[in-house]
DNA sequence: GTCTATAGATCGATAGAC
DNA sequence: GTCTATCGATCTATAGAC
């Protein structure tokens, strides 16, 4: 299971998935060394900063995939249809259909939400302001699509919630469908 | 049931809001302390289990408040549109319009779902399945009634991510809206 | 009942050998 | 670059004075 790595970012994965799994407070050095591979001092060699350096990587490395996956595809002009349909497509996998909770979405209920402000609150408003891009683009009006675009961003975080607290991956498949069709 | 001591009960508010911002492992005896004005040994007094006691406790408690202001009217055979708007009315207040995260919806996507997998469960189900069977009463087919009650409980906890993540309430309130139409 | 003191474990972070 | 050893802080939980 652990992954021996010399690079910096071939450790990101597997800090990412302690990150999710276990919150920042709950992230201790022991489980990101054991998911990484990596002592101690080595994860200190590539984090001189400690943890707060480690999930700050991490969630770049999301907002990376992010913006090259899902919200820079948005705001492509052409077929906003299309592009809002392979939106749904990627979240679904990224979410691995609801078995895998969101960590920028974690973070925003967790305690250390002031101290990740500014990465989670872009997040969530570029999500939400490529969406609204698509949608307008897509014939509604700029009022429309805003509320529509809020709608959808937040009925994916609650669907999340809600498949993890029934432990039933089918309420993600279906809460994923409903928004689709809405946004027809 | 077991009696309850007048203090024990009159800790529970001050714990829940411990454990509400700062998650099952962040919510330290030192925190709880602070926040109850009682010492380790009070608390372990009244919670001879510890922490994982006091969760428990303040999972009951929260239950029973929804079961008793949320989930009960809605059940309710009369005028069943009218419980519904009710719900909503209950749901802004006790999420402070989006200010207040949900305690078992942190717990769900925390790492210690599995250990109070039951409370949680049970919460989402019992509040989707009121839900349902208001939605029924109203006129819907059961299976619009379903879907439609798993969307309303998801958005509702998804509008509390992405407003805490914007920290913005008005997110909330406009979520809440139009869960709120969606149930005409 | 409520407090202080403290045990025993684990935490983040550092130092130094190799 | 990776490891082990270790520090000081903090954690849960217990013990005992009052």
């Amino acid at each position: 299971m652990p992954k021996i790595s010399t690079e910096r970012a071939d450790a990101l994965p597997a800090l990412a998935e302690v990150f999710r799994e276990h919150g920042y407070g709950g992230a201790s050095l022991f489980l990101l060394g054991k998911a990484t591979g990596l002592g101690k001092g080595s994860l200190y060699h590539f984090f001189p900063n400690g943890k707060e350096e480690m999930l700050a990587a991490v969630l770049g490395e999301v907002d990376s995939w992010f913006e090259a996956n899902v919200f820079a595809p948005l705001c492509g002009k052409q077929d906003p249809a299309r592009a809002i349909g392979a939106m749904f497509d990627r979240v679904d996998e990224y979410f691995r259909s609801g078995r895998q909770v969101c960590l920028v979405g974690v973070l925003a209920l967790g305690d250390v939400r002031d101290r990740f402000a500014d990465p989670v609150h872009s997040y969530f408003a570029r999500w939400v302001a490529a969406l609204t891009e698509a949608l307008t683009e897509a014939g509604q009006s700029s009022t429309d699509a805003a509320a529509l675009a809020e709608e959808v961003v937040a009925g994916i975080q609650g669907a999340i919630v809600l498949a993890r607290a029934l432990d039933d991956p089918e309420v993600f498949g279906r809460a994923m469908a409903k928004l689709r069709e809405r946004t027809f």
